[in-house]
RNA sequence: GGAGAGGUACCGAAGCGGCCAAACGGGGCAGACUGUAAAUCUGCUGGCUCACGCCUUCGGAGGUUCGAAUCCUCCCCUCUCCA
């Protein structure tokens, strides 16, 4: 245990409030259990859940053990929290799907190994609040919790304000489970510390308020949250043109992860090393002094980016995704690619197959355009080819030009490019609709 | 329950019988400048079509009219004030 918990994730923008400060730092100074929940709305997570993984594991590189919780439960029910309609109820086997496909994440950030002197464990709430007999929790949980406080809750408080949305029953339940896996968690593995977004404050208290007054005041429990994480250009937080940015290979390619990282605005790229990545201060502080000298050269960003997909996809799949990145924004010329490369490249961006005797005659452009992820339509495609924003094989297109088999590059791929920063690969088979592997 | 105000495209907001697929701003996309950054400037921005054009849109349903986002009727919803 080189440095604290806290020492390490104050100056790196993690944390905003916590509990019985004083009594915390004490605390702090042996091994602990600490948690933090998940909502398992769907099978992955997005870069939006970074922040309280990142909380996760600072927590067990300090010497503690982490316990991310996957709200198999407390899904079934829905978190009013940051909410203005209520949500619509998951079923067990779309939770049940979702918990394992976010375990796949933690897996890949957090240390489970059972050598590990503090390992992290997954646990579904699930577990324990399906079991839940309904008149004994209203008697030893609900009685603890006093409507009057619960309706002056955030939370809470602007749902009952809005009258067209509303809250149900249910939901305003959600705080008396999320307090009660706090106790749970205390009793049966010692859990003592609670993490999260600064949005599950009031949630956390609640879960310390119930601790103590079932357990004596002695017994120890706290909250640790992180700030809210936006960006200076007032973009959400790992959404991306076309939606979220995943934390996953099957839904958001490790090419647009590793891209996502590269493109964060100057303003925001120290700061993002520092909430996302694990380097220590100092390489970041050395960082940010070679980002203030030669902005131009983008080594922060590169380091942010190939840091984050190395985490996430693995090192051969980031080593894949900088090649390809090297080739299609380098200062090469794409058109003197040879075949293995192109196939590589291919491999890591959208990508459609056409049938290669359209070329013969030539086919249009716009046509051609409208069949890839780069325009939804003929029209689309035509206005953006005479804003001059489509390349072939990068080299600028005229409005109405034709793709001809003199554009093939060796294995049969045009590649497309759309504005700065979309590519498309096209590949042209021989036979109609045939879709050779690459 | 009573009295007003209002519901317009992704968002905000004009329009109040034809010139309205609908001003303007924001957002988004593209171009120029750069560094696959920001800021700035320029263009585009309902859908489909090579195109004449066709289709869908101004809370919902009807109606008046050659013609309606614009007028009438009923209904739904929101906001403000009063009870």
């Amino acid at each position: 245990m080189v440095k604290s918990f806290l020492e390490e994730i104050r100056p790196r923008g993690l944390l905003y409030q916590r509990t019985a400060e004083e009594a915390l730092d004490r605390h702090l100074a042996e091994s602990r259990v600490g948690y933090c929940g998940f909502d398992p709305t769907a099978d992955s997570l997005t870069i939006g859940n970074l922040v309280p993984i990142q909380m996760l594991v600072h927590w067990q590189r300090a010497g503690h053990a982490p316990v991310a919780l996957v709200g198999g439960g407390t899904g079934l029910i829905g978190d009013p929290s940051g909410r203005d309609g209520e949500r619509p109820l998951l079923t067990r086997e779309q939770v049940e799907a979702n918990v394992a496909g976010q375990r796949r994440i933690f897996e890949r950030l957090l240390d489970f190994d059972p050598k590990h002197p503090n390992p992290a464990r997954i646990l579904n709430n699930a577990d324990w609040l399906c079991e839940l007999r309904l008149v004994d929790f209203l008697r030893d949980v609900g009685k603890h919790f006093s409507v009057n406080a619960m309706v002056q809750k955030e939370s809470v408080r602007e749902r009952l304000h809005n009258r067209d949305q509303g809250i149900s029953y249910t939901e305003f339940s959600y705080m008396l489970l999320q307090s009660y896996d706090f106790l749970h968690l205390q009793r049966e593995i010692g859990c003592s510390v609670q993490m999260a977004g600064s949005d599950q404050y009031g949630n956390i208290t609640a879960g310390i308020d119930l601790i103590h007054r079932t357990l004596g005041h002695a017994a120890p429990a706290f909250g640790v949250t992180a700030p809210l994480v936006t960006r200076s250009d007032g973009k959400k937080m790992g959404k991306s043109a076309d939606g979220a940015l995943w934390l996953t290979a099957d839904r958001t390619s490790p090419y647009a992860f590793y891209q996502y990282w590269l493109n964060v605005p100057d303003s925001d790229v120290i700061r993002f090393l520092r909430l996302f990545s694990v380097l220590e201060p100092e390489e970041i502080e050395a960082l940010d002094a070679r980002h203030r000298d030669a902005p131009h050269e983008r080594e922060a960003h590169r380091r942010l980016a190939r840091h984050m997909t190395d985490r996430l996809h693995g090192e051969s799949e980031r080593r894949r995704v900088e090649t390809a990145s090297e080739a299609l924004f380098g200062r090469g010329d794409v058109r003197s690619l040879d075949v293995a490369t192109l196939a590589e490249i291919s491999a890591e961006i959208p990508r459609t197959e056409h049938d290669r005797s359209r070329l013969v005659p030539g086919v249009a452009l716009a046509e051609v355009l409208a069949e890839t992820s780069l325009a939804s339509s003929r029209r689309e495609a035509r206005e953006l080819l005479a804003s001059g924003g489509v390349l072939v094989n990068g080299e600028r297109a005229a409005p109405d030009r034709r793709l001809e088999s003199a554009d093939l590059l060796p294995g049969g791929w045009i590649l497309l490019k759309r504005g700065k920063r979309l590519w498309h690969a096209t590949r042209w088979g021989a036979e109609a609709g045939a879709a050779p592997g690459c």
